[in-house]
DNA sequence: CGTGGAATTGAGGTGCCTCAAACCCTGTGG
DNA sequence: CCACAGGGTTTGAGGCACCTCAATTCCACG
């Protein structure tokens, strides 16, 4: 049942047994979300942090005029507020955006591992700063990319991401959200986002029905998007 | 001369006297940057994290048309790279902007404090998680908000971070950039961002000269800005 | 004084916005 | 089985934000 979350934190360095058996001990409680519900609410103190199982989450922020901002996407084996376990305080929701199962962690019991297993303790931290790392690269795509490529570069990140946790299916990947959504990740209205799909599906590049995206051209898309996976941190090797 | 570090982490959460010489032990090795120069090379493999005693620095990533976009401005006692600890290749640049003193932390000695003391790897932990909090911001602010609100976003951000170690003088603080340096931070053109700063300065609100920024009204400026400190974690509490 | 980098201003073009309408599904009730 | 409702997608049109290219001014410094 774990098995999105070990082969999340086992690509970057292995997992021992003993670790995995620390995992399952650390993970209880299952949960689940309808699409649209807010999995973590903004301003609130959680005891414990949540887990994707199944589904697609979104980090946001709210704005007085009602523009609404994601600052992430979550998909099963991340952990979608691993930081509040020490950040506290909740500064922003969790949205869960297709139906989502999702399994507890107790902060207690993670602090109990920060003080019990230093090296299960690095790859969590680890997780958390490919979060970051993730970040930065939204931010050089908002501030510096033309849209279609910002688009793409988000395709290619999803794949990716996806594939680690078995999620594709040969070039093509589930992902539930409406083009308004898309908007609220890409900080476009939705008219223009879809001019943006427009552009990028007559290119000739992906196709997108049914909520299913499909790769037709991989070389060309990570061109368009300048794709570089490295902050993705896809290495096996000792943290 | 770890003051800055000592209080950007205190402020979180106490930190003893044991903390305080373990970090005096992990922190050694003085350099000093031109304005200018690259602090961490993108692409590199550091084997020690870098803290900032004095100057500005900032993380970058450069793309095939030559464009740059910073995403994250680092000040006094702000480590720029403790993440490469654990994500071992710097996706991206660190470039002093202003001439940067700054002391190094060793990744083994990172390492062992993570095995031996646990409450200060929190600490750590979530000096990066802080980052994270920064970064989802910043994404909202280039997603959503008016460029002039932008602006006023990282002047409230920055007044905050400065003042937490004691770099800023009454309402006002050094701001050792470029307007062009600025418009690779909000994502713009140089001539824009000349206008956007006009903007901001004719709304009274703030003064920009010799490369110091003076706060006219903090009150306007955080409304503007709508700016609220929650994803900073300034409140003293257990981690 | 002269010189080079930064700041500022002007002007014309493009990208993205908003308002508005049409179209296309899919589900639901008669 | 059809009609309709309602959400999502697509298209059109006019306007503002931001771009690029270019010129001018300002300043710090040799």
């Amino acid at each position: 049942m774990l098995e999105s979350l070990f082969l999340n934190l086992g690509q970057h360095d292995s997992l021992s047994d003993e670790e995995q058996a620390l995992l399952g001990n650390l993970m209880a409680g299952e949960r689940s979300f309808a699409a649209g519900q807010d999995i973590v609410a903004s301003g609130s103190r959680p005891a414990y942090s949540t887990l994707i199982l199944d589904g697609l989450a979104a980090r946001y922020k709210v704005l007085a005029d009602g523009g609404r901002q994601f600052t992430s996407l979550q998909v099963p084996g991340d952990f979608v507020d691993l930081y509040a376990f020490l950040l506290k305080t909740m500064d922003h929701g969790v949205i869960a955006l297709s139906p989502c199962r999702v399994i507890l962690a107790d902060h207690s019991k993670l602090r109990s591992i920060t003080e019990r297993a230093p090296h299960l303790t690095r790859l969590l931290w680890l997780d958390t700063l490919i979060d970051g790392a993730i970040h930065r690269e939204w931010i050089v795509a908002m501030g510096r990319r033309s849209k279609v490529s910002h688009l793409a570069h988000l395709f290619c990140e999803l794949f990716v991401r996806l594939q680690v946790v078995k999620r594709t299916n040969d070039m093509s990947f589930h992902l539930p959200v409406s083009q308004a959504e898309l908007a609220d990740v890409l900080g476009l209205s939705v008219v223009h986002m879809n001019r943006v799909i427009s552009a990028l599906r007559n290119s000739g590049v992906i196709a997108w029905a049914n909520h299913t995206v499909t790769i037709l051209d991989w070389q060309k898309l990570q061109q368009i998007a300048e794709f570089d996976p490295t902050y993705l941190s896809m290495t096996r090797e000792p943290r």
